[in-house]
DNA sequence: ATATTTTATTAGGACACCCTAACTTTTTTT
DNA sequence: AAAAAAAGTTAGGGTGTCCTAATAAAATAT
Protein backbone atom coordinates (compact mmCIF):
# COMPACT_ATOMS: atom_id res chain seq x y z
CA UNK A 1 0.00 0.00 0.00
CA UNK A 2 2.19 2.77 1.16
CA UNK A 3 6.14 2.84 0.91
CA UNK A 4 8.43 3.19 3.46
CA UNK A 5 9.65 6.74 1.80
CA UNK A 6 5.72 7.63 1.82
CA UNK A 7 5.15 6.72 5.89
CA UNK A 8 8.39 8.93 6.83
CA UNK A 9 6.74 11.67 4.54
CA UNK A 10 3.08 11.49 6.28
CA UNK A 11 4.76 11.26 9.89
CA UNK A 12 6.21 14.29 9.38
CA UNK A 13 3.75 16.12 8.14
CA UNK A 14 1.99 14.84 11.33
CA UNK A 15 5.53 16.21 13.64
CA UNK A 16 5.18 19.44 11.93
CA UNK A 17 1.39 19.51 12.66
CA UNK A 18 -0.15 20.03 9.13
CA UNK A 19 -3.59 18.86 10.10
CA UNK A 20 -6.72 20.80 9.85
CA UNK A 21 -7.54 21.25 13.09
CA UNK A 22 -5.26 20.58 16.22
CA UNK A 23 -2.21 21.00 14.61
CA UNK A 24 -0.28 24.11 13.56
CA UNK A 25 -1.77 24.42 10.62
CA UNK A 26 -0.71 23.66 7.21
CA UNK A 27 3.08 23.18 6.18
CA UNK A 28 5.38 24.64 3.52
CA UNK A 29 7.26 22.52 1.65
CA UNK A 30 10.54 23.74 2.77
CA UNK A 31 9.65 23.40 6.15
CA UNK A 32 9.04 19.53 4.88
CA UNK A 33 12.40 19.40 3.73
CA UNK A 34 13.96 20.48 6.46
CA UNK A 35 12.43 18.14 8.72
CA UNK A 36 13.29 15.19 6.20
CA UNK A 37 16.84 16.22 5.72
CA UNK A 38 15.37 15.90 2.30
CA UNK A 39 16.27 18.75 -0.43
CA UNK A 40 12.85 20.83 -1.31
CA UNK A 41 12.58 19.70 -5.20
CA UNK A 42 12.62 15.83 -4.02
CA UNK A 43 9.98 16.28 -1.64
CA UNK A 44 7.94 18.89 -4.33
CA UNK A 45 8.20 15.25 -6.25
CA UNK A 46 6.91 12.90 -3.70
CA UNK A 47 3.79 15.85 -2.49
CA UNK A 48 2.64 15.35 -6.43
CA UNK A 49 2.64 11.29 -5.54
CA UNK A 50 0.86 12.03 -1.84
CA UNK A 51 -1.85 14.29 -3.39
CA UNK A 52 -2.23 11.75 -6.39
CA UNK A 53 -2.56 9.35 -3.55
CA UNK A 54 -5.45 11.28 -1.70
CA UNK A 55 -3.15 12.01 1.45
CA UNK A 56 -2.24 14.98 1.14
CA UNK A 57 -3.72 18.34 0.07
CA UNK A 58 -2.05 20.88 -1.49
CA UNK A 59 -2.79 24.06 -4.00
CA UNK A 60 -0.12 25.29 -6.68
CA UNK A 61 2.79 26.73 -4.79
CA UNK A 62 0.57 26.67 -1.99
CA UNK A 63 0.91 25.00 1.51
CA UNK A 64 0.72 21.39 2.59
CA UNK A 65 -2.21 19.50 4.93
CA UNK A 66 -2.26 16.00 5.95
CA UNK A 67 -6.26 14.69 4.68
CA UNK A 68 -7.94 12.42 7.17
CA UNK A 69 -7.03 9.58 5.49
CA UNK A 70 -3.19 10.95 5.52
CA UNK A 71 -3.74 11.57 9.20
CA UNK A 72 -5.34 7.87 10.01
CA UNK A 73 -2.00 6.35 8.70
CA UNK A 74 0.54 8.48 9.68
CA UNK A 75 -0.99 8.26 13.48
CA UNK A 76 -0.84 4.04 12.33
CA UNK A 77 3.20 4.42 11.66
CA UNK A 78 3.61 6.38 15.10
CA UNK A 79 1.75 3.66 16.88
CA UNK A 80 3.60 0.67 15.44
CA UNK A 81 6.62 3.33 16.30
CA UNK A 82 6.04 3.58 19.90
CA UNK A 83 4.78 0.42 20.34
CA UNK A 84 8.24 -1.09 18.84
CA UNK A 85 10.05 1.10 21.13
CA UNK A 86 8.19 -0.07 24.33
CA UNK A 87 8.91 -3.71 23.18
CA UNK A 88 12.89 -2.70 22.86
CA UNK A 89 12.77 -1.11 26.44
CA UNK A 90 10.74 -3.17 28.44
CA UNK A 91 11.55 -6.64 26.66
CA UNK A 92 14.63 -6.53 24.97
CA UNK A 93 16.42 -4.11 28.05
CA UNK A 94 17.62 -1.47 25.02
CA UNK A 95 18.52 1.50 26.63
CA UNK A 96 16.51 4.80 26.38
CA UNK A 97 18.38 6.19 23.93
CA UNK A 98 18.73 3.00 21.73
CA UNK A 99 15.50 2.66 20.98
CA UNK A 100 14.40 5.30 18.10
CA UNK A 101 16.81 3.92 15.14
CA UNK A 102 15.57 0.63 15.48
CA UNK A 103 11.98 1.73 16.00
CA UNK A 104 12.61 3.79 12.81
CA UNK A 105 12.87 0.30 10.74
CA UNK A 106 10.86 -1.67 12.77
CA UNK A 107 7.33 0.88 12.00
CA UNK A 108 7.56 -0.02 8.58
CA UNK A 109 7.02 -3.55 8.87
CA UNK A 110 3.68 -4.44 7.06
CA UNK A 111 1.49 -7.31 8.86
CA UNK A 112 -2.37 -7.58 9.39
CA UNK A 113 -1.90 -8.83 12.99
CA UNK A 114 1.57 -8.01 14.14
CA UNK A 115 1.54 -4.65 15.42
CA UNK A 116 -1.75 -5.50 17.37
CA UNK A 117 -0.24 -9.00 18.69
CA UNK A 118 2.82 -6.80 20.17
CA UNK A 119 0.24 -4.30 21.63
CA UNK A 120 -1.28 -7.23 23.57
CA UNK A 121 1.77 -9.00 24.54
CA UNK A 122 3.00 -5.80 26.10
CA UNK A 123 0.14 -5.25 27.94
CA UNK A 124 -1.79 -2.23 25.93
CA UNK A 125 0.86 0.29 27.63
CA UNK A 126 -0.40 4.08 26.89
CA UNK A 127 3.27 5.59 27.05
CA UNK A 128 6.37 4.46 25.09
CA UNK A 129 9.65 4.99 26.65
CA UNK A 130 9.95 8.51 26.03
CA UNK A 131 6.68 9.17 27.34
CA UNK A 132 5.09 9.82 24.64
CA UNK A 133 1.30 8.39 23.78
CA UNK A 134 0.83 5.48 21.79
CA UNK A 135 -2.38 5.69 19.51
CA UNK A 136 -5.23 2.44 19.64
CA UNK A 137 -5.50 0.68 16.78
CA UNK A 138 -8.33 3.28 15.97
CA UNK A 139 -5.78 6.21 15.62
CA UNK A 140 -7.41 7.41 18.84
CA UNK A 141 -3.86 9.50 20.56
CA UNK A 142 -4.55 9.37 24.36
CA UNK A 143 -4.71 13.18 24.75
CA UNK A 144 -2.45 13.31 28.43
CA UNK A 145 -2.09 16.94 29.93
CA UNK A 146 0.97 17.70 29.54
CA UNK A 147 3.18 21.04 29.70
CA UNK A 148 6.55 21.72 29.20
CA UNK A 149 9.30 22.30 32.68
CA UNK A 150 10.09 25.99 31.39
CA UNK A 151 5.94 26.07 31.70
CA UNK A 152 5.98 25.28 35.03
CA UNK A 153 6.23 27.14 38.52
CA UNK A 154 9.20 27.36 40.82
CA UNK A 155 8.83 24.86 43.85
CA UNK A 156 5.97 22.59 42.30
CA UNK A 157 6.88 18.71 42.22
CA UNK A 158 6.08 17.14 39.16
CA UNK A 159 6.65 14.50 37.01
CA UNK A 160 8.53 13.99 33.38
CA UNK A 161 6.71 11.87 31.48
CA UNK A 162 8.88 13.09 27.94
CA UNK A 163 11.26 14.67 26.24
CA UNK A 164 11.04 16.76 22.91
CA UNK A 165 14.62 16.61 21.83
CA UNK A 166 15.04 12.74 20.94
CA UNK A 167 18.52 12.70 19.94
CA UNK A 168 21.17 9.98 21.33
CA UNK A 169 23.01 13.00 22.58
CA UNK A 170 20.53 14.65 24.72
CA UNK A 171 19.29 11.32 25.96
CA UNK A 172 22.70 10.14 27.40
CA UNK A 173 22.93 13.26 29.00
CA UNK A 174 19.56 13.09 31.00
CA UNK A 175 20.93 9.20 31.76
CA UNK A 176 23.89 10.61 33.26
CA UNK A 177 21.94 13.08 35.53
CA UNK A 178 19.71 10.14 36.53
CA UNK B 1 26.77 -2.77 4.74
CA UNK B 2 24.00 -4.76 2.61
CA UNK B 3 20.51 -4.13 0.95
CA UNK B 4 17.68 -6.25 1.71
CA UNK B 5 18.53 -7.07 -1.82
CA UNK B 6 21.48 -8.52 -1.64
CA UNK B 7 20.80 -9.98 1.64
CA UNK B 8 17.69 -12.20 -0.25
CA UNK B 9 20.43 -13.07 -2.85
CA UNK B 10 23.18 -14.34 -0.64
CA UNK B 11 20.28 -16.30 0.97
CA UNK B 12 18.84 -18.34 -2.02
CA UNK B 13 22.83 -18.65 -2.60
CA UNK B 14 23.37 -20.30 0.87
CA UNK B 15 19.63 -22.23 0.33
CA UNK B 16 20.82 -24.23 -2.91
CA UNK B 17 24.09 -24.79 -1.27
CA UNK B 18 26.11 -22.73 -3.46
CA UNK B 19 29.31 -23.81 -0.97
CA UNK B 20 32.53 -24.70 -1.52
CA UNK B 21 32.27 -27.72 1.19
CA UNK B 22 29.17 -29.17 2.62
CA UNK B 23 26.87 -28.40 0.04
CA UNK B 24 25.56 -29.30 -3.65
CA UNK B 25 28.79 -27.17 -5.18
CA UNK B 26 28.43 -24.28 -7.00
CA UNK B 27 24.76 -22.92 -8.62
CA UNK B 28 23.18 -21.32 -12.07
CA UNK B 29 22.55 -18.22 -12.67
CA UNK B 30 18.93 -19.82 -14.14
CA UNK B 31 18.84 -21.75 -10.92
CA UNK B 32 19.51 -18.72 -8.84
CA UNK B 33 16.92 -16.36 -11.04
CA UNK B 34 14.20 -19.57 -10.52
CA UNK B 35 15.11 -19.54 -6.37
CA UNK B 36 14.53 -15.51 -6.63
CA UNK B 37 11.79 -15.77 -9.21
CA UNK B 38 13.44 -12.78 -10.98
CA UNK B 39 14.67 -12.87 -14.37
CA UNK B 40 18.65 -14.14 -14.89
CA UNK B 41 19.26 -11.11 -17.07
CA UNK B 42 18.42 -8.99 -13.51
CA UNK B 43 20.44 -12.14 -11.30
CA UNK B 44 23.50 -11.49 -13.66
CA UNK B 45 23.59 -7.78 -12.65
CA UNK B 46 23.46 -8.45 -9.18
CA UNK B 47 26.20 -10.86 -9.57
CA UNK B 48 28.63 -8.45 -10.64
CA UNK B 49 27.68 -6.71 -7.32
CA UNK B 50 27.92 -9.46 -5.31
CA UNK B 51 31.56 -10.57 -6.89
CA UNK B 52 32.70 -7.20 -6.61
CA UNK B 53 31.82 -7.22 -2.81
CA UNK B 54 33.60 -10.02 -2.35
CA UNK B 55 30.49 -11.76 -1.31
CA UNK B 56 30.62 -14.58 -4.11
CA UNK B 57 32.93 -15.83 -6.71
CA UNK B 58 32.13 -16.58 -10.46
CA UNK B 59 34.26 -16.67 -13.74
CA UNK B 60 32.35 -15.12 -17.10
CA UNK B 61 29.85 -17.79 -18.54
CA UNK B 62 30.71 -20.15 -14.82
CA UNK B 63 28.92 -20.82 -11.98
CA UNK B 64 28.43 -18.90 -8.82
CA UNK B 65 30.16 -19.55 -5.53
CA UNK B 66 29.55 -18.14 -2.35
CA UNK B 67 32.82 -17.09 -0.58
CA UNK B 68 33.47 -17.67 3.10
CA UNK B 69 32.36 -13.39 3.24
CA UNK B 70 28.87 -14.80 1.76
CA UNK B 71 28.55 -17.58 3.65
CA UNK B 72 28.81 -15.72 6.74
CA UNK B 73 26.34 -13.39 6.10
CA UNK B 74 23.66 -15.37 4.56
CA UNK B 75 23.90 -17.80 7.86
CA UNK B 76 23.54 -14.27 9.68
CA UNK B 77 20.45 -13.38 7.48
CA UNK B 78 19.44 -16.94 8.49
CA UNK B 79 19.89 -16.55 12.30
CA UNK B 80 17.75 -13.39 12.67
CA UNK B 81 15.12 -15.06 9.89
CA UNK B 82 14.63 -17.99 12.19
CA UNK B 83 14.68 -16.21 15.85
CA UNK B 84 12.24 -13.73 14.51
CA UNK B 85 10.07 -16.50 13.61
CA UNK B 86 10.28 -18.11 17.07
CA UNK B 87 9.49 -14.93 18.55
CA UNK B 88 6.32 -14.36 16.57
CA UNK B 89 5.26 -18.33 17.41
CA UNK B 90 5.95 -18.49 21.34
CA UNK B 91 5.75 -14.88 22.13
CA UNK B 92 2.85 -13.23 19.49
CA UNK B 93 1.44 -16.55 19.04
CA UNK B 94 0.95 -16.31 15.30
CA UNK B 95 0.27 -19.70 13.66
CA UNK B 96 3.19 -22.22 12.04
CA UNK B 97 2.37 -20.86 8.78
CA UNK B 98 1.87 -17.15 9.34
CA UNK B 99 5.49 -16.40 10.65
CA UNK B 100 7.93 -16.85 7.16
CA UNK B 101 6.32 -13.65 5.36
CA UNK B 102 6.61 -11.50 8.51
CA UNK B 103 9.91 -12.74 8.96
CA UNK B 104 11.18 -12.12 5.50
CA UNK B 105 10.62 -8.59 6.25
CA UNK B 106 11.93 -8.73 9.93
CA UNK B 107 15.31 -10.63 9.36
CA UNK B 108 16.72 -7.42 7.51
CA UNK B 109 16.64 -4.90 10.47
CA UNK B 110 19.63 -3.27 10.71
CA UNK B 111 21.47 -3.21 14.55
CA UNK B 112 24.27 -4.05 16.23
CA UNK B 113 22.61 -5.57 19.30
CA UNK B 114 18.77 -6.07 18.27
CA UNK B 115 19.38 -9.70 17.28
CA UNK B 116 21.51 -11.02 20.02
CA UNK B 117 19.40 -9.36 22.51
CA UNK B 118 16.10 -11.15 21.14
CA UNK B 119 18.19 -14.54 21.08
CA UNK B 120 18.40 -13.79 25.19
CA UNK B 121 15.15 -12.61 25.58
CA UNK B 122 13.84 -16.02 24.04
CA UNK B 123 16.72 -18.22 25.63
CA UNK B 124 18.94 -19.29 23.55
CA UNK B 125 16.21 -21.30 21.45
CA UNK B 126 18.18 -23.91 19.25
CA UNK B 127 15.16 -24.38 16.32
CA UNK B 128 12.44 -22.57 14.92
CA UNK B 129 9.01 -23.24 14.70
CA UNK B 130 9.36 -25.57 11.95
CA UNK B 131 12.23 -27.39 13.49
CA UNK B 132 14.78 -25.44 11.61
CA UNK B 133 18.06 -25.35 13.42
CA UNK B 134 19.39 -21.50 14.65
CA UNK B 135 23.03 -20.46 13.93
CA UNK B 136 24.90 -19.48 16.75
CA UNK B 137 26.19 -15.71 16.25
CA UNK B 138 29.17 -16.67 15.21
CA UNK B 139 27.64 -18.54 12.23
CA UNK B 140 27.60 -21.62 13.51
CA UNK B 141 25.13 -24.40 12.34
CA UNK B 142 23.96 -27.00 14.94
CA UNK B 143 24.31 -30.04 12.97
CA UNK B 144 21.16 -31.69 14.16
CA UNK B 145 20.53 -35.30 13.13
CA UNK B 146 17.65 -35.45 10.66
CA UNK B 147 16.33 -37.37 7.81
CA UNK B 148 13.54 -37.54 5.71
CA UNK B 149 9.98 -39.49 6.81
CA UNK B 150 10.64 -41.08 3.88
CA UNK B 151 14.20 -42.25 4.88
CA UNK B 152 12.94 -44.13 7.80
CA UNK B 153 11.28 -47.82 8.09
CA UNK B 154 8.07 -48.59 9.05
CA UNK B 155 6.94 -49.30 12.69
CA UNK B 156 9.53 -46.87 13.76
CA UNK B 157 8.28 -44.01 16.27
CA UNK B 158 9.67 -40.74 15.20
CA UNK B 159 9.57 -37.14 15.87
CA UNK B 160 9.01 -34.68 13.32
CA UNK B 161 11.31 -31.67 13.61
CA UNK B 162 10.89 -29.87 10.35
CA UNK B 163 9.25 -29.26 7.31
CA UNK B 164 11.02 -28.84 3.84
CA UNK B 165 7.95 -27.23 2.62
CA UNK B 166 7.09 -24.05 3.92
CA UNK B 167 4.22 -22.74 1.98
CA UNK B 168 1.71 -21.34 3.30
CA UNK B 169 -0.69 -23.90 2.09
CA UNK B 170 1.26 -26.71 2.91
CA UNK B 171 1.66 -25.87 6.82
CA UNK B 172 -2.22 -25.22 7.08
CA UNK B 173 -3.14 -28.57 6.04
CA UNK B 174 -0.07 -30.03 8.36
CA UNK B 175 -2.48 -28.12 10.85
CA UNK B 176 -5.53 -29.49 9.81
CA UNK B 177 -4.40 -33.53 10.04
CA UNK B 178 -2.79 -32.07 13.64
C1' DA C 1 4.71 49.92 -5.77
C1' DT C 2 8.92 48.17 -6.81
C1' DA C 3 12.95 45.57 -5.26
C1' DT C 4 14.50 41.89 -2.55
C1' DT C 5 14.15 37.66 -0.36
C1' DT C 6 11.96 33.42 0.39
C1' DT C 7 9.43 29.58 -1.26
C1' DA C 8 7.87 26.41 -4.71
C1' DT C 9 8.62 24.30 -9.13
C1' DT C 10 10.84 22.50 -13.39
C1' DA C 11 14.59 20.37 -15.96
C1' DG C 12 17.97 17.12 -16.20
C1' DG C 13 20.79 13.53 -14.03
C1' DA C 14 22.25 9.49 -10.81
C1' DC C 15 21.73 5.00 -8.62
C1' DA C 16 19.28 0.61 -7.21
C1' DC C 17 16.55 -2.83 -8.81
C1' DC C 18 13.60 -4.73 -11.94
C1' DC C 19 12.10 -5.98 -17.02
C1' DT C 20 12.19 -7.94 -22.32
C1' DA C 21 14.57 -9.00 -26.46
C1' DA C 22 18.54 -10.23 -28.77
C1' DC C 23 22.96 -12.29 -28.76
C1' DT C 24 26.98 -15.39 -27.35
C1' DT C 25 28.97 -19.17 -25.15
C1' DT C 26 28.65 -23.73 -23.33
C1' DT C 27 26.57 -28.14 -23.03
C1' DT C 28 23.99 -31.82 -24.82
C1' DT C 29 22.21 -34.56 -28.36
C1' DT C 30 22.46 -37.02 -32.49
C1' DA D 1 31.62 -32.81 -35.37
C1' DA D 2 27.48 -30.36 -36.53
C1' DA D 3 22.94 -29.15 -34.90
C1' DA D 4 19.99 -28.16 -31.18
C1' DA D 5 19.16 -26.83 -26.60
C1' DA D 6 20.38 -24.60 -22.43
C1' DA D 7 22.76 -21.24 -19.89
C1' DG D 8 24.83 -16.82 -19.46
C1' DT D 9 25.40 -11.99 -21.11
C1' DT D 10 24.48 -7.45 -23.25
C1' DA D 11 21.56 -3.64 -24.74
C1' DG D 12 18.01 -0.74 -23.88
C1' DG D 13 13.90 0.48 -20.85
C1' DG D 14 11.07 1.54 -16.66
C1' DT D 15 10.09 2.98 -11.75
C1' DG D 16 11.29 4.93 -7.19
C1' DT D 17 13.95 7.97 -4.66
C1' DC D 18 17.38 11.05 -4.41
C1' DC D 19 20.39 15.15 -6.25
C1' DT D 20 21.89 20.19 -8.32
C1' DA D 21 20.98 24.19 -10.98
C1' DA D 22 17.87 27.23 -12.91
C1' DT D 23 13.33 29.43 -12.97
C1' DA D 24 8.76 31.15 -11.43
C1' DA D 25 5.67 32.67 -7.99
C1' DA D 26 4.64 34.60 -3.50
C1' DA D 27 5.80 37.12 0.56
C1' DT D 28 8.39 40.77 2.61
C1' DA D 29 10.89 45.04 2.90
C1' DT D 30 11.79 49.45 1.48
Amino acid sequence: MFTATEENYLKALFRLGALTEGGKGPAGTNELALELDIRPATVNGMLKKLREKGLVEQRRYGKILLTEAGRMHAVEVIRKHRLWETFLYEKLHFSWDEVHDVAEQLEHIRSVNLIDRLEEFLGYPSVDPHGDPIPDKNGRMPPEVRRTLAESEEGHVCRIVGVCDNSAEFLQYLDRLG
